[in-house]
DNA sequence: GTGGTCTAGACCACT
DNA sequence: GTGGTCTAGACCACT
């Protein structure tokens, strides 16, 4: 699993965690009926506090797409709420049109932005293979 | 001022603004000295308590971007601390490569990210365009 | 709102506590819309850590039956998942033959379980009773 | 020996286990210096872990309800301490109390509650029975 | 080892 | 005032 907190960030690290998640857990990249991290081990990982992730995991429980079976470990839910894919996609448009505004009020030329873009696809693409070698 | 404010972002309202307004003080979009809207004309625009912007304002003063002159209003600090410039970049840099991840943890391809983009790109230009005519 | 932990229990407070609100809610004991104790306030009648409290009122709120807004408090859905009821009813009949099983074990006989229930019934309207007059 | 455990239950497996082996144990329905089940074979019939049941015996053992003879299985204790009946009584008395209001809460009427307890008799009656046949 | 409950307390965000 | 996040840490329950 990859996962990767931003500290300085508007968005509280537990939402963080919360939406990467989620978002793995509805694209498949975390399959179904795989094993996360224990609750200390991720907390250790990523240096927050167990009670933050377990919180995490209990949201993501109430949601359908984790199961914490007690003495057991957490594991990506069998059955997956489909539908959950689209409203995702629809808020992360929102969240993309934010933060171009957001460039754009900085005084970045369109260029500016995307050429961060850019930068900004090619070390996702580098994280995201290494964790998936990781895994 | 052109602000808007995303409901459902994880980003506390609060922190959007506040954003909002630093940028474009800082990158000239709000000149030096000009007047930025009351309190509660402000707040009763974007529909959050006036508290709210207060507290933004306050802020936003703190970091002598705003000075708010006891019966006159709030104006954009006549001198900028120029460098915050550059950290502001630079946290906009992390904020991209944040969310450029999360498209693609949500199963999105390179293109479909860049295409939810280019259509960002459209809409700002259209809203700030708006805006700056309004101004 | 009537609540009331028994401290002795093998059941967690939290769990109490959550039961008797979801239960209250389902009944119609408390109105849709109608507003909970704050989180604090019901904290210290119940003396029990806020945290507690809030954790209670943020399962039920991923089970759609409260609702949480930000600096308002906290209220009863107004649209409540009517078929929950049902559930709840089957869980209760299992919770009354798990009790009822432990009392003929303590060596108890039927008369002198349903003494005990007779008493419970009485002692139930008195406390209940109250309860509806002061809320 | 009869032991039941409610899956769903808020009260925790071992503390349902627990309670009723206690219950049994001071009633009587066990008499003293009689063999229990093996850890193992108990914990294999009521499919849970057997670490579970050591601990449970281990209690009860502390409780000096229960004599573990090493290499030779797990006994009621020849000596009772007859004055732990009476407090297991009134704790039944407060568990009474918190189910029959529950029941209330879930909006049942005296006459459904009363309802659901004749056929917990019933149900208890036969079970005690059969597993009086079983011993 | 795993998750679950609970406390105490600091600090933040919204009305 | 309201809820929300987060930490630190103790202790319990289940595999």
């Amino acid at each position: 699993m990859f996962v990767r907190v931003e500290r300085g960030s508007a968005v509280p690290v537990s939402r963080q965690i919360c939406e990467q998640i989620r978002a793995q857990c509805l694209s498949g990249a975390l399959p179904p009926d795989s094993r996360l991290p224990s609750v200390r081990q991720l907390a250790h990982e990523l240096a927050v506090n167990p009670n933050t992730i377990l919180r995490v995991y209990e949201r993501l429980a109430a949601e359908n797409l984790l199961e914490m079976r007690h003495g057991e470990g957490t594991f990506v839910a069998t059955v997956l709420p489909l539908d959950r894919m689209e409203s995702q996609r629809a808020l992360y448009a929102d969240e993309l049109n934010r933060v171009i505004r957001q460039g754009r009020m900085l005084g970045l030329s369109r260029g500016d932005v995307q050429k961060l873009i850019d930068e900004a696809f090619e070390s996702a693409e580098t994280q995201l293979l290494s964790s998936g070698t990781r895994q």
